[in-house]
DNA sequence: ATCGGACCTGTAGTAGCTATAGGTTCAAGA
DNA sequence: TCTTGAACCTATAGCTACTACAGGTCCGAT
């Protein structure tokens, strides 16, 4: 017999919004839940558990696809350490290329505006860059635009 | 009287979708513009000149909202460089901002993973510290989650 | 009993495309 | 000239991870 936490319970003890435990369960990371007479959810510490879990894999940016495996990992702990180990490390793969492809975005930029302030006063070399048909000054890592 | 581009002309030329030309289209980048008697897009210079500049400004990570006002801004190129330039400054700004989260995130990370690798074989400290409700090992940042 | 806040469901919106479905037009070869 | 198949058209739904309503119900404290 734990204690029922109501949503608004659990969302205060995780710093998570009402509405979004409410996309959780209705994507399948939180369980459908017991429900009071009325309909509210009642929660026990278990949730509160799970909750809290799945905001912590969220603050360290994995997708809620990731999140899902790793539950599903951490409910049969024996043997589950390499697999979880390869979802941590593709995690980190994918945060470190975003680093480097926001780096060289950081580059280009800093080259296009330190640019403009070498040319004469009244011409725009920002927009001159951005026009510019000869794609000179362009990344070329050609890369498929998901994020950054 | 300059030659028609169909709009697969336009694509292949900027190494854009026909789709998100429609779409730039539909959400104002692009104009609306003339048609064939059939009703296919009949596009000219200018516009393959636009749809560029459109696709430069990406590559480099300017939301469409920021696109639109540098278009904005190219049209009258007199006395709009400091505009242009508050605009790059700003995206500059917001990417080092990105490129400063993700490396806190990356450290945590690497933490995370390797604490696993310290730990004894058969308990799966990735899990714990995803679990963990003292909340220690968080990031201390917490920022609204936009992105990452 | 009442009243205000917390809860309920369902839907639409965010960014920036992408991917269908179901139909029409165009251009090149026979 | 006819045919055929690629390219075009519109409209709509899907992607991520939420967030924000609208319109209604429930609960707990006074």
């Amino acid at each position: 017999m734990d204690a029922a936490f109501s949503i608004g319970d659990l969302a205060a003890r995780t710093g998570t919004k009402v509405e979004t435990i409410r996309y959780y369960e209705k994507s399948g990371l939180m369980p459908p839940v017991a429900r009071t007479a009325g309909g509210h959810r009642a929660y026990n510490k278990g949730h509160l558990d799970r909750l809290a879990f799945i905001r912590h894999s969220r603050e360290l940016g994995f997708p809620l696809e990731s999140v899902r495996t790793l539950l599903a990992l951490s409910d049969r702990p024996d043997q589950s350490c390499a697999e979880v180990d390869k979802v941590a490390h593709n995690h980190l793969r994918a945060v470190r290329d975003r680093i480097a492809r926001l780096r060289s975005l950081e580059t280009e930029l800093v080259r296009m505006i330190e640019d403009g302030r070498h040319g004469q006063v009244g011409d725009c070399r920002v927009i001159e860059v951005l026009a510019d048909q000869s794609h000179a000054h362009c990344l070329h890592d050609h890369h498929d635009g998901k994020d950054l």
